[in-house]
RNA sequence: GGAGAAGUGGCAGAGUGGUCGAAUGCGGCGGUCUUGAAAACCGUUGAUCUUCACGGAUCCGGGGGUUCGAAUCCCUCCUUCUCCGCCA
């Protein structure tokens, strides 16, 4: 959520900046300026009156104390009538501040300078290229094969006891799932984070806080008994952790780390770019998350950028990075780096991990604060990238690193896997 | 799942209808003293909205109600604790 007061200083400015997220915000700006000059207005209303009952009350008060019940009466009469008028005003505010929030909700997060412009994947700018694109074998076979060959991943299992896009990790396949989780656990572990194990749901609060809900509401699995959500990522309990609280300058920055699997409903998602891992309903992702001064923000992005890149050029694959453009990003963006990773078989980049900055558009639906060093309470800034999600790393190692012998383990997750081929 | 108790400022804890945004203690911050520190002493110390400012309004788990007036009474939800039951 924009802060009101930069909408209101920078009206111009900011329709201009959404334009380059395809979003004309030119009515809804004005709408919410002038909801907002309503709002002012009803409150000091408001506020007149309550503090007029207020006085009346209290010598209500003092003249039943000095005995004094008659003209304790008259007034009493005076303040009833009060209070209708404040009960119609109060109405009044509470709807205004509704509507306030209803519009202030429509607009998403202002993109930073360097977002180019652009409608789609398309226009994504490349920014870096790593690795070789590796040779394969003349009898190469993609990713859900190799699975089914080797005995390691089961995706009709899956169905039979769930549904397409839950698959079973069987052998040595779970194994390796096992390895990456705690490769990637222990790297983030490494450069400072704190690991967490979250919850894997979350109330509607927690889900509004981070920007699944409202927009996004379909997307996520919903248990209507309990009113709870299946997580689509770890971000959601882990920056939530911070709902509602203000730090000190000197708590930044924050740098969480959480395992979790991850719960998507992939609503509409159809064709040949979900076969196998390339999309699922559950999935296991290690998700980083930071919490820094709106100044330093933008340097912690480039920060956990090389975190993630570091990842893949230890597991050895060919990777790219893209930054998005305004019409690939995110509702609640500013800036996003996507990796992909080049798998072999299918001869596609596959996004792998998307790491952002939301500057203080979380922090200001979350209420996540700070004290500055006048004693002022600021909006934080919140980041977030995963490192990594599984499947599609698992897709890429399976597909590049298959030998006519078998599939051959980086030498990185040796240690974790304890065996060196699948086969 | 059944029975009972409780939720107050960073923490502890008082407050059962008006003078309470809230005693007191601890902690935090500033100062005096000290070569420095500790101790002691003095001062200060919640959030949000609104106003150029003075000031005003709201907040005692969330929501609703009673009353001229609610931290205090009523309803409801949530959370925590104790006992019983069930259970990885």
């Amino acid at each position: 959520m924009l802060q009101l007061n930069n909408i209101r200083e920078n009206k111009e400015e900011i329709i201009k900046q959404l334009a380059v997220k395809n979003f004309d915000a030119a009515d809804i700006i004005n709408e919410i300026v002038e909801l907002d000059d309503l709002r002012k207005k009803t409150q000091k209303d408001l506020d007149d009156l309550l503090s007029q009952s207020n006085k009346l009350a209290k010598e209500i008060g003092n003249l039943f104390k000095s005995g004094q019940r008659e003209k304790a009466e008259e007034i009493k009469a005076e303040s009833i009538n009060l209070k209708k008028s404040s009960k119609d005003l109060e109405q009044k505010f509470s709807h205004t501040v509704q509507s306030l929030n209803e519009k202030l909700i429509e607009l998403p997060n202002i993109p930073h300078p360097s977002v180019p412009e652009g409608n789609s994947d398309a226009d994504n700018e490349l920014m870096y290229e790593e690795g070789t694109i590796p040779e394969l074998h003349e009898n190469a076979i993609p990713h859900w094969e190799l699975a089914s060959k080797y005995q390691i991943i089961d995706f009709d299992l899956g169905s039979k006891v769930t549904g397409a896009g839950f698959p079973f990790y069987r052998g040595k396949g779970a194994r390796l799932q096992r390895a990456l989780i705690n490769f990637f656990l222990d790297e983030a572990i490494s450069e400072g984070y704190l690991e967490y194990q979250p919850p894997l749901l979350i109330n509607s609060d927690s889900g509004y806080g981070t920007g699944q809900l409202p927009d996004k509401e379909g997307q996520m699995y919903y248990i209507g008994e309990d009113d709870l959500y299946l997580i689509p990522t770890a971000e959601v309990p882990i920056t939530n952790i911070y709902r509602n609280t203000i730090l000190r300058e000197s708590d930044f920055p924050v740098k969480n780390v959480a395992y979790s699997n991850c719960f998507r409903r992939e609503a509409g998602s159809y064709g040949k770019d979900v076969r196998g891992l390339n999309r699922l309903h559950q999935f296991d992702k290690v998700e980083i998350v930071q919490i820094q001064h709106p100044d330093k923000s933008y340097n912690t992005l480039e920060e956990m950028k090389d975190q993630i890149s570091s990842l893949l050029r230890k597991l050895e694959l060919p990777f790219r990075i893209v930054r998005l453009c305004g019409g690939d990003l995110s509702f609640t963006s500013a800036l996003t780096y996507d990796f992909e990773v080049y798998s072999a078989a299918q001869k596609m980049w596959l996004e792998v991990s998307s790491v952002s900055n939301f500057e203080s558009f979380q922090a200001n639906r979350m209420k996540l604060r700070y004290k500055d060093k006048d004693g002022k309470s600021k909006l934080a800034h919140t980041l977030n990238g995963s490192a990594l999600a599984l499947p599609r790393i698992v897709a890429a190692l399976l597909e590049n690193n298959q030998t006519e012998n078998g599939i051959v383990i980086p030498e990185v997750l040796k240690k974790y896997t304890n065996f060196d081929l699948i086969n």
